[in-house]
This record gives structure tokens, sequence and C-alpha cells, in this order.
DNA sequence: GCCAACGTTGGC
DNA sequence: GCCAACGTTGGC
């Protein structure tokens, strides 16, 4: 059970979707579709409304942990997966029971001091991030309570 | 742009 | 069920 589990970590090609541009969409809340990871979307359905997400901008200079967002729906099914003319389009996807999910989520605050993967490295207690281990390349993955209190911490945010 | 690491697909 | 081939991710 992922019962307890409050904290996750999300990526985004700033390119592609930044922080600023959660921050400017309406109401500052988008839906976070396209994920097509069966890992990551098993992440994706275990999150709760007020579940905490750290923002991290992946192929960025530097890629690091931007801001912060917090889950405002549960998991439901990504109508991307659907549409012949999306990037994401899935034709094995049944209508019936959709294979992918997406949450929406908020922005809450873009950090003073981003985090690089770099600095991130070097803080002993965050040696067993996810986001840190060799090949990673989970999308969206949970982050523990200590990890969590550690990178606020870093980052001069609360 | 390169390429290691990883996930998925499909032939057998 | 195995595993080679292929596609993707994402740091560098």
């Amino acid at each position: 059970m992922t019962e307890g589990r409050r904290y996750w970590l999300m990526k985004s090609e700033p390119r592609v979707f930044s922080i600023e541009d959660l921050a400017q969409s309406p109401k500052q809340m988008t839906s976070w579709d396209g994920v097509r990871n069966y890992q990551a979307r098993n992440f994706m359905r275990a999150m709760k409304v007020g579940d905490q997400v750290l923002f991290y901008h992946s192929n960025a200079e530097p890629p690091a942990v931007v801001g912060i967002a917090e889950v405002v729906r549960t998991a439901y099914p990504d109508k991307t997966q659907f549409d012949k003319t999306h990037h994401h389009y899935d034709p094995a996807s049944d209508p019936s029971a959709p294979r992918w999910d997406m949450v929406d989520i908020r922005y809450r605050q873009t950090l003073k001091a981003s985090l690089s993967l770099d600095r991130l490295r070097q803080e002993p207690k965050l040696k067993d991030m996810v986001l840190l281990r060799k090949g990673s390349r989970l999308s969206v993955q949970p982050v523990t309570e200590m990890e969590w209190a550690v990178v606020l911490k870093l980052a001069g945010a609360k």
C-alpha cells in the first residue's frame, strides 16, 4: 500500500512545460497528461489531493528541482490517449478500460534558489533519492518525508 | 549530438 | 517465457 505517502517528484522539460508555464496557467493548474510508463502511472494513481510535488526540470541547463506544486485532483483517464492527432495517442488503449491516467496539479511556489542535480548529489542524506539513482528515468516518483524536508531546507523554502 | 540505461515489443 | 531489437529518457 502507498497509504501515507505524501510527497512526489515530477519531471518536465522546461522547453515543453516549465514551472513558469504552470504559474501562468489558468488557475495555476494543469493536467499532467502524456505519462506513458506504467510505473509512473501507478504512482499517479496512488496520489491524493493535497500531496506535495517537487517540480523538476529535466533536459535543462542545469537539470534542477525548481518549484513546488500540489495535487488537486486524483487520477482520471488521460484523454490524449484516444486522440489520433495527439502525439501521445495510444491505439492499444481501450476506451472502456483506459490504460493511461493523469492527475491535476496546482502551482505553489518557485524556489528562490533552484536545486541542481549536482547540488542534490552533494547531500549525503539524499543519496537514496529515486532521482539520483543511476539510470533512473522515472518521470513521476515518490519522495520520502525525510527527503522532502531536506530538499526544502536546502532550498530555504517551507 | 552521443550514448548508457532502461522499458517495451514481438518473433520464436 | 526468453531475449534481441528497437525506442525513449535524460545527463553530459
